[in-house]
DNA sequence: GCCATTTTTCACATTCCGGTAACAAGTCGA
DNA sequence: TCGACTTGTTACCGGAATGTGAAAAATGGC
């Protein structure tokens, strides 16, 4: 499709310098923008390098190679791993899916069918996270911009932070629906939350306090105890309404659980 | 998370009556759900079973093969698909991958391997729009959403905590059947559930209340004597005519149940 | 290298929920 | 009818999840 939109980011593990020529070529000629490494680099610095794809001779690892393969795929579940190898059998091949590789090529192949199966392995992620690139957002009073990185009440400036923003930015994309931290930390941070992690907590925390800021009569962002948080704006008074409703009957232990904001 | 693993649903159009044999082994074993078809069938019918993945053999297909899978991709965008075909040559595989094929492997091949492929395939697929489980589900006059980890009567929160949701979630799936504790804990909790554990029933009553609050003039949740509990939206005034008590119908599972009849 | 800003980590406070126990009420069989 | 068992109901406590502020570490511009 829009192939030639944004070119494709990869990442080459391997050592193989008649194979690399041949395929930086084809690379090269396809507009696609790569690295190519001599060794294993810690999955972290994949994130760093903000690429699509692995392409990973588990060679070059040595000794330790279907363990880099699980850390990658583990720590990564966003980035497509492609494994080109010599020689290996089926049950090899099997062990590598199976841990989280998206695919497997035996070596000696074909670089335009490596092209084309690393296209096919980034295609479906862009397919659904892609159409993200959007213009303007609007949610309640918020205005997501993401041409300028950057959120708007009422014509002014939240003054957000890139994670801030990126954060807003998925919550707002998801309007009204429970994200839970992990997917939420996945989609922002680009790998996977660590045990125990609570920077999803803070963030929400200073969203929170800058959209109150400017909006007061408005509340965002909602907890859901055990979940996550879902973005949506409400105004007190509909809670308060809501409230008037069933403020007459008994009040024993109906925890009110959401009617904050409502001043008495 | 809550929920057991939910079966893979797999058509394979390929009419190699020895590899479909030692396949259908293979998904049988690994608990998927699959049909087979000894030609194409419409996309829109692919769609109609509910399939993850297709597995398919162009030369069943005949002359149209390429325009046939160019078809299926492109109409469904979200359905992996993966290719096993005879003798393709390199640019067939990468003709094939462009136009949309999320894999392409060649026979001969082992039946493992392909299953390890679709399972990457879907895997992938699942990680980027499967986090939506299921739409909004109603019973009576409660709507259940998955999205949102909440229910609601007449666009009201009922306010209910996770199990308490998972609980309501678990009674709405089944609505009509009776659910005995163990299977309710099993399913909801997770695990099996310990000799004398009242929490079952704790979490009915906790549900009973929440859901009369907001819609007294129905009850929902019926228990069954000695067996367990049953969802189902059930008017009191048509359980009056009725006159005889619940308890009378307790062999009979269908009694008139079904037919509250009474407009919103 | 220094300083300002941003991000991450940590400790502590607070809220909330889940499970248990205990007792009341209901159901069924002898 | 009685008695054993099942279910309804309420209250409470412990621990987990979250809120909150600030310090520490990382980042980036100059």
């Amino acid at each position: 499709m829009s192939s030639g939109r944004i070119p494709l980011r990869v990442a080459v593990i391997d050592t193989d310098s008649g194979f690399i020529r041949v395929l930086s070529n084809r690379m090269d000629s396809a507009d696609w923008q790569y690295r190519i490494l001599a060794s294993g680099v810690p999955p972290e610095d994949l994130v760093a390098m903000k690429v699509n794809a692995v392409l990973l001779d588990p060679d070059v690892i040595g000794e330790g190679g279907w363990e880099y393969l699980e850390r990658v795929c583990g720590l990564l579940p966003d980035l497509g791993v492609v494994v080109c190898a010599n020689g290996a059998t089926v049950s090899q091949r099997v062990r590598g899916l199976r841990i989280g590789a998206d695919d497997w090529i035996n070596k000696p192949c074909h670089p335009e069918e490596v092209i084309a199966r690393i296209e096919a392995v980034v295609r479906r992620r862009r397919r659904h996270s892609g159409s993200q690139e959007a213009g303007p957002l609007v949610v309640g009073e918020v205005e997501i911009r993401p041409d300028q990185f950057q959120a708007f009440i009422a014509g002014q400036s939240l003054d957000l932070t890139r994670r801030e923003f990126e954060l807003l930015q998925l919550l707002g994309q998801n309007e009204g629906k429970v994200l839970d931290r992990e997917a939420i930390y996945q989609r922002v941070w680009g790998y996977a939350m660590a045990h125990g992690d609570r920077s999803v907590d803070v963030f929400i925390r200073k969203l929170r306090t800058k959209l109150e800021k400017r909006s007061p009569d408005y509340t965002y962002i909602h907890t859901h105890f055990g979940v996550g948080y879902r973005f949506a704006a409400e105004s007190p008074m509909s809670a308060a309404d809501a409230a008037t409703e069933v403020g007459s009957d008994r009040a024993t232990d109906d925890a009110g659980a959401e009617a904050p904001g409502v001043p008495v």
